[in-house]
DNA sequence: TCTGGGGTCCTAGGACCC
DNA sequence: TCTGGGGTCCTAGGACCC
């Protein structure tokens, strides 16, 4: 059996451990750059504010409904996620961290016995008292319906107490008939549309023998195996997800930019990000990207998107290595496309591998001290604090994002912690 | 004039997830 | 005026190998 443990509108949940005084009151989180609305609260949702809708197209109803207004503190969820994660590992060793606020859970070779509903129940009660989050807990034969049955437990709290068990045909056949084909884990925009004409309109549906050999032709592999899945055979294995395959760093820019200098600079502050992500994992990348993006929300929202991909002769994951090689490729696009105004650019690394595992090259090499000089920068920045120590094509610009609603780091930075008075 | 069969690797792009 | 960021997997087609 399979648990899919999802947490309740994460990051509103996280804001609220630390200000209760917002439980039951309409909260809404911001993107990077206070963009775009990305959790709320039920209660905001109930007030029709739509996920993903730039902030100040729905300024009025917040204001108007004193909706709570944060910044994304991204510090806070990751280590409130994390926190989650070690809650669960009490309950199975096999802990899959599908995203920052779910995690699939597998009980192969555990109590034969269980009763899933009180063990789900223990869980959420678990992390409800030790972190104050709501979560749901759903579980099934597999992957795919565990997201079903976690579904169902988070509409109808009242009747399941947030938990919901899928062990007999008799669920799964009712669940499915419930579930609307664009919730299927695996369905998304496109191929719900494609569904719909095909008068697939319920997980149920999906799953007719008669629509096996289109699925197939639509869907592939991919298709053939979502349909076992919600059949109750089991074809998703619990992943290892704890070292990336790729790693990005993206950024909107607050205003357009042009200038090669300051794109330089952007993109040289990127790389070196990569680079320290990279090393954190113990990986190194051979494959390096560089984006540039135009975007134009006004003219029928037509953006340009360029790119450059280098494979190198060797693996790395040194600053030095992949800044100057991403310096390179930006010179290259900038070059080729002069004069343009660009609102996002990206280094992205991949094809990684273990740096235990690293490939030589015949004939080209890094030269050798790059390994000890990243090993100081990393002990010096862990030492004194992050990113003290940078490369000087990163300049001392500081490129602040918009965080107008931010709040404490109250689990990570010594300074931000709570301070208790007792009376 | 007629010309086999079985592979691998890489890349770009699509679709999806949170 | 203001519109996020970071991932995964699969497929088709090209280029190559013997």
């Amino acid at each position: 059996m399979y648990a899919l443990v999802d947490c309740n509108n994460f990051y509103a949940s996280c804001e609220r451990l630390f200000q209760p005084h917002l439980v039951g009151k309409p909260v809404a989180i911001l993107s990077n750059n206070d963009g775009c609305i990305i959790s709320r609260s039920d209660e905001a949702r109930a007030l029709g504010i739509p996920m993903g809708a730039p902030e100040f197209q729905v300024r009025d109803v917040l204001r108007q409904h004193q909706v709570h207004v944060f910044s994304s503190n991204y510090a806070l969820y990751g280590d409130l996620s994390q926190r989650v994660f070690e809650i669960l590992r009490q309950f199975s060793p096999n802990v899959e961290e599908y995203s920052i606020d779910e995690a699939f859970l597998n009980f192969d070779g555990m109590d034969s016995n269980l009763d899933f509903n009180d063990y789900g129940h223990q869980m959420r009660n678990r992390i409800r008292k030790w972190l104050s989050i709501p979560v749901c807990v759903g579980v099934a034969p597999t992957k795919a319906l565990s997201k079903v049955a976690n579904k169902i437990a988070r509409k109808f709290p009242d009747k399941t107490g947030g938990v919901y068990v899928i062990d007999t045909d008799e669920k799964r056949i009712k669940a499915l008939k419930w579930t609307k084909i664009e919730d299927v884990w695996g369905i998304g925009y496109r191929m719900k549309k494609k569904m719909v004409a095909r008068n697939i309109k319920t997980a149920f549906d999906f799953i007719d023998p008669m629509h096996t050999a289109w699925i197939k032709t639509q869907m592939g592999v991919v298709g053939l195996r979502l349909k076992k899945e919600l059949e109750g055979e089991s074809v998703l294995a619990l992943d290892d997800v704890t070292t990336k395959k790729s790693i990005a760093i993206t950024r909107s820019f607050p205003k357009k930019l042009t200038d090669y200098d300051a794109l330089r600079e952007r993109i040289s502050t990127f790389a070196s990000v990569c680079a320290e992500k990279l090393r954190l994992q113990h990986s190194c990348c051979q494959t390096i990207i560089v984006m540039l993006n135009t975007v134009n929300y006004d003219n029928g929202r037509k953006s340009r998107y360029f790119q450059q991909v280098v494979t190198l002769p060797f693996s790395t994951n040194s600053t030095l290595t992949i800044v100057d090689t991403a310096v390179k490729m930006l010179q290259k696009l900038h070059a080729e496309n002069e004069g343009l105004l660009y609102q996002k650019a990206g280094v992205i690394v991949t094809q990684l591998r273990n740096e235990n595992e690293k490939q030589f090259d015949l004939f080209v090499d890094e030269n050798p001290k790059h390994l000890s000089l990243m090993k100081a920068m990393d002990a010096i920045n862990g030492k004194i604090g992050h990113r003290k120590v940078k490369l000087g094509a990163q300049g001392n610009q500081t490129w602040n994002m918009r965080q107008n609603k931010l709040s404490l780091k109250y689990t990570t930075h010594f300074d931000q912690i709570l301070t208790i008075r007792c009376q």
